[in-house]
DNA sequence: GTTGTAGGCCAACGACTGTTGGCATAAAAT
DNA sequence: ATTTTATGCCAACAGTCGTTGGCCTACAAC
């Protein structure tokens, strides 16, 4: 044995997550990730059952989001924007859910549910009336969500071209009004 | 002869972008599209010669974007954003290149294209210094988008349940402040 | 040394895709 | 009435996809 089977299986997902990220789920096939590997596709099925297990396992994301309700309350907005745009230069799986929940329900729902499990709760503890929680974090991810989509997978040149303190130095003032104002 | 050629064709081109608009690029298929039309694919085929330029046909999109220097000055964030609103409500071009263009390298190019021909220019009769403009514009359209792609394509709830007037409310201002501020 | 087992590959299946060429037929032209 | 033309369908090709089952072989256990 050559290697062990975690080994093999880690490898497959690495793969698996840098397609997925580049291509979206129908363009991404099993035998470019198994190649990718440097592994026969056969593999991909014995570790993962099918191509939906293999995306589910590649797409499990967390948002790490911090404590805002820790931070002065007239920072808030600055730090959400900032720890946004580090997680989607560290996490290929941001961009995995994107270029996919575009066009797969599925993936949408379990961006939805990422949205209401994570943000929402968020949101709500910064918030006075709980009524408004939910649509101001719907507007604070419709300008986090639009700002990655033109910087990371439109590739706007002016977006691109601006420096993370430049984007966070803007929106900041965006997402502190959303979340506060 | 039962239908013209045109007719044909519009019916057709009716069918594929619906098709495009609900299921982005690959999914989309000839045979679906044809059996939308009630047609055979073959005549897709003979109509459009294949399948990209059938949707270079279908993703021909114009922003109509109004003259914004002709509004008074403190009004042009909130016009901007109503007119993004209607645009997605009445062109599914819109939702077409938005699904599509996220996976596909050339349909991003294409939006670049759009972006750089129609927003830029609008943004930089309205901005002072002409050095700030693209970066301007660029802000704006992570912003709208960003929203269309919460309302209309991922479909998160509470930006779904906004109405049309709470939208321009919030976000008048923050394009005011991109544009102009 | 024999046996068992786990990691890996090969070859193929069935389904679906875009695409093509040939054949039918209704209308128009002669 | 005959020929031409334009509109349409059928059947098939070649390629790719996800997926499966069988075979090989290096190692571990006995």
């Amino acid at each position: 044995m050559r290697r062990s089977s975690e080994d093999t299986k880690t490898l497959i997902l690495a793969a698996a997550r840098e397609r997925f990220a580049a291509d979206g789920y129908e363009r991404a096939t099993i035998r470019a990730i198994a190649a990718d590997a440097k592994i026969d596709p056969s593999m991909v099925m014995r570790y993962f059952g099918n191509k939906d297990k293999l995306f589910a396992a590649a797409a499990d994301v967390d948002l790490r989001l911090p404590d805002l309700a820790a931070l002065p309350r007239e920072t808030v907005g600055a730090a959400l924007v900032a720890h946004f745009l580090d997680r989607w230069e560290e996490d290929e799986g941001m961009m995995i859910l994107l270029r996919t929940g575009v066009t797969n329900e599925a993936v949408a729902e379990r961006m939805r549910m990422i949205f209401a499990a994570q943000l929402g709760p968020l949101v709500a503890t910064l918030c006075g009336d709980p009524a408004q929680a939910p649509s101001r974090a719907g507007l604070a991810a419709s300008q986090v969500l639009g700002v990655a989509l033109c910087r990371y997978v439109l590739r706007l040149p002016p977006v691109v071209a601006m420096s993370r303190e430049e984007i966070v130095h803007w929106l900041g003032p965006t997402l502190q009004r959303y979340l506060t104002g």
